[in-house]
DNA sequence: ATGAAAGCGCTAACAA
DNA sequence: TTGTTAGCGCTTTCAT
């Protein structure tokens, strides 16, 4: 590796001190003079400051680490815009990591981010990373935890969440005036957020008369158990003498699976079905499927926000949940049909 | 921000000097029962190595820099899933930027790069940044340029690109096969890549004795600009007596925008119109969408590995591209009808 | 096997 | 305004 220029190479060219140097770079109080020596040199030796030395003096580099769940993810990729947008108006780099949904590397990923000092954290990762978050908040580093609750916080450690029950009202509002009765809902995993939408979902129909049973709730983790969970979900409830008129999923991650098992089973949305999924996407529009938002742009720019300004004490953000009418819920030519 | 534990302290505490610990950390030749007392102080400390004070000794940072044009294209989210698992597994961290195809933002993104001395870089801007990467390798620091080529790399400059010519040839070869005769082309700008694609196609449908006219040819960089581009193209294509009877589209970043366009435009595909993509999407199956695909996620495998492995000279390697037929480009009912 | 001391590239006191 | 000096937290000779 050829030998990096260093401050001390340019001070020697423009005959000046290592500090002068530092100075200009910086925007000491420098002659005129001096400063255009200094660079010069700078630009005829081709030097590029050493970002990890400035850190190292400042106790804290200037990066925003990142640590996710799910790149794929409509919902994600926009988080991930939103918090670029602030970190480049700060001038800040973006430290990221993908965890694919391996919870055992999520621990290690937050440490690394540690060790490499960040200037602050942005994660959803589940909660048995939380005692390490907790001790990075401690440590004097903000954090900030997205799409879900995090106990008793620290000083220093944010939440930024959906208003999960709202998102389930809003679906069961939607499915209910629309004359659907028999609704089924397919959720990942059974996390504390996701819980939280479907007992929305089930307070809200209650309003309206309707039950939503245990036995028409299905979690999934991966896509392919999406698709069976539909299957047996549609199944069951035929076998209980009350076939399912209206589908909900309330991830997006698992939008594809879901309808895919519906279409596999040569249902017609929404004649057959109504098809109700969360997080909107670039063909949602396309294929006419009515969806719940969250504004995960903006959420983004919260994350990065507290970062960089990190507030005292422990924010809880908390967004509204939206929902875009189209096509997939509408009411079926034959109501009430299987 | 509370103080950071170092390693002087955690010597202190085990009684040991900072050395000491030095070696326990990072593998050296100590006692079994050093070893321990110093383990046990780094536990009862929580001491987090500083990652940068070590990058600065070793002169280079172990993190792995990535310059993305466009998160949000699919391409590029299995290219970044390719990276990602190469540096997790190398115990990497990335360090992430994405331009939102802002070309003035792209070469100040880079040096912000160089500045934190990424063990190496892999990007896919555009080729005013070409400089700035130049300079980048040529003073040690292995980089990558992704899908496109780069005029007279130096040494430790590598490049990952598709078969562009492959690509097009492809299109042609199955369009043609599928009895179409009037193809229009939708392009992303009109970069080098881009041109190969539509020159592949071109020369591919010449060897069936077809032609593809300037005139039916347009390049677009918003989305907007692409649905706009694929009316004139049909309406162009129509007012010389040879309605189009297949579009394709050059880049994954459009398919929406050209899928929008057509069935606004009340066509229906395959019967009225073919349609043949690039890049292989989620819901790509469930619209039954032919398209050509690119192995992404190993090209950001390769991209990766030739950071970590940097070996000597510069490598050019190249992709060939593929096709999966779906219902998209299926003969249509009217053939030849617009 | 361990410690003392030097130094990575930079910044910030302190003098001059 | 500028240079000298002393670190930032760590690793690595070089002695012992």
């Amino acid at each position: 590796m050829a030998k990096r220029v260093t401050i001390g190479e340019v001070a020697a060219d423009a005959g000046v001190s290592a500090a002068t140097v530092s100075r200009v770079l910086n925007g000491g109080a420098v002659t005129e003079e001096t400063a255009s020596r200094v660079w010069a040199a700078v630009s005829r030796l081709d030097y590029t400051p050493n970002a990890l030395t400035r850190s190292v003096f400042a106790g804290r580099s200037s990066t925003i680490g990142v640590v996710m769940r799910d790149l794929s993810s409509p919902f994600f990729l926009d988080l991930i815009r939103g918090i670029d947008d602030v970190a480049a108006a700060n001038g800040s780099l973006v430290m990221f990591a993908n965890t694919f949904r391996q919870r055992d590397h999520e621990t290690a990923l937050i440490q690394m981010m540690d060790e490499h000092r960040v200037r602050g954290l942005i994660v959803t990762t589940g909660d048995q990373t939380d005692a390490r978050i907790r001790r990075m908040a401690e440590g004097g580093t903000p954090c900030v935890v997205v799409a879900r609750r995090f106990v008793d916080p620290p000083a220093g450690l944010h939440t930024i969440r959906l208003d999960d029950a709202a998102a389930g009202a809003l679906m069961a509002g939607h499915l209910a005036g629309r004359g659907r009765t028999s609704i089924g809902v397919v959720t990942s995993g059974d996390r504390p957020a996701q819980r939280e939408r479907v007992a929305g979902l089930r307070r809200g129909l209650a309003e309206h008369g309707l039950a939503l049973p245990g036995e028409a709730e299905a979690s999934a983790e991966t896509e392919r158990e999406a698709e069976r969970a539909v299957v047996a979900l549609l199944d069951g409830a035929r076998g209980r003498g009350m076939p399912l008129d209206a589908i909900v999923c309330t991830t997006g991650r698992l939008t594809v699976a879901v309808h895919t098992a519906l279409t596999g089973r040569g249902l017609t949305i929404p004649d057959d079905i109504a098809f109700l999924t969360t997080d909107d996407f670039p063909w949602a529009a396309a294929l006419g499927l009515t969806v719940i938002t969250q504004p995960s742009y903006e959420m983004g720019r919260r994350a990065a926000e507290l970062v960089v300004d990190n507030p005292g004490g422990s924010a809880d953000v908390v967004f509204e949940p939206d929902l875009v009418p189209r096509g997939s819920t509408d009411r079926g030519g034959r109501p009430g049909s299987r």
